[in-house]
DNA sequence: GCAAACCCGACTGGAGAACCGGGGTTATAC
DNA sequence: GTATAACCCCGGTTCTCCAGTCGGGTTTGC
């Protein structure tokens, strides 16, 4: 039940892009990397799921870089995971329960499975973007 | 977000176990193994870690076997699959988020990891094996 | 044309899942 | 009291995936 680096690289990212999502102007890879500390190389792999996924849009040539191609509030933080973890939302239509008891165990497990992915559902990159700057405010108040 | 085979065996076992609690006669690992089709070697290392947390009660030697420690309305799903998965509830202490954004991203994590709890906290063992009943009944009903 | 950026695919090291096997200990049954 | 049925412990193996690295290719602005 651990968020994968993988997973946490890519909303890193993403909130980074939507801090700069208001200027039009894209972001380079050494540049998120380096902001948030992430292997840039590594990233650079994450943000090819994210734009073949269609969440961002990619620049290339000199000048270029990645921009959200959808605002913050219409990204849901669960688009994003399963997106990058690769799970197939349908996905128990391999597994054919051969017991009863399996099945009623499926059935359990897929309630909590349905209940986390609501709870992500309902935040959008935007929810965290705000979060994130109220965090900052009160950090900054402690500071002085 | 797919449960493990090790989580899976352990409830189908636990299943078992508790279908024939009534009795308070012991059930060996391979009658267990054969009536869920679980590798039965395996399912020997699982009923070890089970019964190191106190889920079950081993009794050996000749006619020996498992049984449960608890009744099955005092064991939720929820205890067995962290206790099988071996994840301390408190974890995130490890991990010092460094920026604003990585607390963040950790909290609207933890809420979804909460809501996946608190939906297998709610599920007893007891529940399943009246689910399990239930679907038995429907199926019975289809056969004739 | 050159340098800055993205693009593509291969490769590796380590961890954990899912097993298998051997040898030991305990208790019942004869 | 010995054979046997069960649990007990400790290894090793195979496979997959995560996390990251690397070398080269293509596009574009200046």
């Amino acid at each position: 039940m651990e968020l994968s680096s993988k997973s946490e690289y890519a909303l890193l990212a993403l909130l980074e892009l939507g801090r700069g999502f208001a200027t039009g102007e894209p972001m380079q890879i050494r540049q998120i990397a380096a902001q948030q500390n992430i292997p840039d190389r590594y990233l650079e792999q994450l943000l090819a799921t994210l734009r073949r996924a269609g969440f961002v849009k990619s620049q290339r040539g000199a000048k270029g870089g990645y921009l959200l191609a959808r605002s913050p509030w219409q990204i849901t933080l669960y688009e994003i995971i399963s997106c990058i973890e690769g799970f197939e939302i349908g996905k128990a239509a391999v597994t054919a329960p051969q017991t009863s008891a399996g099945a009623v165990i499926a059935e359990a497990w897929e309630t909590a499975r349905q209940a986390a992915e609501d709870a992500l559902s309902k935040q959008t990159l935007q929810d965290l973007l705000d979060q994130c700057k109220a965090k900052q405010q009160v950090d900054l108040m402690y500071y002085i």
